[in-house]
DNA sequence: TTGTATGCGTTATCAT
DNA sequence: ATGATAACGCATACAA
């Protein structure tokens, strides 16, 4: 590869000169002909300026860091799809990585997107070398540089909307959520809304197989056993919606005109399955590409933080629920 | 940030010495007692060097591109998180963009993983610098530097389960290919099949919508109705096959005691939708680790090329297959 | 209007 | 055993 020097040369003029004209730094009006002369000496020798050098040079690696928690959630595909072209249009590259602390210390990023649960960036890397990162994540609290949305609503909005439509018999789906220590946003939300309606709670927890989809299944059996008089569920995620779907069916319950179902996160999984899922929808792509706005705004603002943000999380309305066929007590 | 030459400084050393010390770049043996001083100067500081400088210095950047064609795909999580995996594994970091081009002339990696169709490779960019390049893709011919599968194989193998339970009349759900111009590689695979067993191909194209699954509910409808005797389906992959599912219950079929269904690609889809698919397993995680292997072989041993690889496509077996219930002719 | 000199943080080749 | 010194390729303050 050609360098800034050689074309320099080609053109007969100084390394500085092609570096200016190159980057339109124009301090003092150059004459066009040596401009031309430069441009075409760099075409001809196909010049591509070394981004490392330029980088060192200047202090900015226009590359930010993207960290996820597990990547294999549809929802990472779906947000980097969106955080990626967003980048690009602003001018900057995306570095994945599972170890951001690393990253953040090596110079190679300019700031970094953090993905993740609450409990994830409980202790998060500190903002080494003054690199701004920032934070996408559920949460209930607004945070400086995070953008957020809150699935203790989210959780609510689900099951208000059973209630609404009849529902008394309401189960929480919560999978391999642990029962004790403080109970995450969902259930809180879960409580909110059935306790707001004077209804009682039916929770159901355990990991009965790392798969999501067969522990909804299994939890989906255990519920049906012991909670006859159940009428609909929400479920934590849409994988476990899925498996209660595969269980209810097994059961000879149609779904909803016999019970209902209603998962969370509005993946495609709920637009494939059978009926097709009502479901709350995340705002990860959203919430990914505004966190990356603000990002790059710090970094090239010089500040330090950003007001946290906080984004609704909606309910998407499929073919899972329906009025309760039994009349309530 | 602290920089070799504060450490060197605290230290009371010269920065090359530093250097050595921390790259266990020992040619001649140094003794103990300075290692430790260098070591607990770094330590003190925090130093963390810098990866910009050093690749400027060394001409290795530890990074490499990662292009991808529709990152929306649910393969791509499932691909990058292992291809992460094995990169962060032997050192080195991954950058993603769907713009290879530019990447590589800028000296940001040394070398790239580029994972598309076909089609998409003809125009492949030249390694720039030199740095190599590695494809992942399904593809019929095994080419230098490609990990490939074989979707005339896999499509071939679908449609021979399908015949070997007994299916007289099947179908070919291929969406939006063209059906001008050369036949794309499953429509080949679909066809040597048919004719193989001395049957007659149903072939269904057509852009319905821009959604995947409502264009395979749009066209087996539409099969449904032009073709009463048939009683199965190969879909060009997991979407068309769900869309297919859906029009399938729509028309009051049983799957699979009406009606066989056989998807592709293995997503997570297959094992969401009711009844569960049967679809063929496309190698892509498997692929791009052994893509990225070989590139980071390429790239430590300055070789140009490594021959091709071919990767089994393989059936995965679930609810959607039965032999046909009426009895052929 | 253009060139010179210096620095960015590291590694590597020489000396010593 | 260790320390100068020169790259790596570019940007920029300062001279001319």
């Amino acid at each position: 590869m050609s360098t800034l020097t050689e074309v320099a040369k080609r053109a007969g003029v100084s390394p500085s000169l092609v570096s200016r004209v190159l980057n339109d730094k124009l301090a003092m009006p150059i004459p066009q002909a040596t401009i031309l002369r430069v441009r075409e000496a760099a075409a001809e020798l196909g010049y591509r300026p070394n981004a490392l050098a330029r980088a060192l040079a200047t202090g900015r690696t226009h590359t930010l860091g993207l960290h996820y928690g597990n990547m294999t959630d549809p929802h990472f595909a779906r947000m980097l799809e969106a955080v990626e072209a967003k980048a690009a249009a602003k001018g900057y590259h995306l570095l994945v990585s599972s170890d951001m602390k690393s990253l953040l210390g090596s110079g190679r990023v300019d700031g970094a997107l953090i993905v993740g649960l609450p409990e994830e960036l409980e202790q998060p890397p500190r903002a080494a070398r003054n690199r701004p990162i920032v934070y996408v994540s559920p949460g209930q609290a607004i945070i400086p540089n995070g953008v957020i949305w809150n699935d203790v609503e989210g959780a609510a909005c689900a099951v208000e909307h059973l209630i609404a439509l009849g529902h008394r018999r309401i189960a929480g789906l919560f999978g391999d959520y642990s029962e004790e220590g403080p109970p995450q946003a969902k259930v809180l939300g879960f409580r909110r809304a059935v306790q707001n309606a004077n209804l009682q709670s039916v929770e159901l927890y355990g990991r009965y197989s790392s798969d999501q989809i067969e522990n909804g299944c299994h939890l989906t059996r255990e519920l049906l056993r012991s909670q006859p008089g159940c009428t609909a569920l929400f479920a934590r995620n849409d994988y476990l919606a899925v498996g209660a779907l595969e269980a209810l069916q097994e059961s000879a319950r149609r779904v909803p005109s016999d019970f209902s179902v209603v998962g969370y996160n509005d993946t495609i999984l709920a637009r494939c399955a059978t009926p097709r899922l009502t479901s709350l929808h995340t705002p990860f792509a959203e919430a990914g590409v505004r966190a990356l706005e603000n990002l790059v705004q710090l970094i090239e603002s010089g500040e330090a933080a950003f007001p946290g943000t906080a984004l609704p999380v909606t309910l998407t309305e499929r073919d899972s629920c329906a009025p309760p066929t039994t009349t309530t007590s």
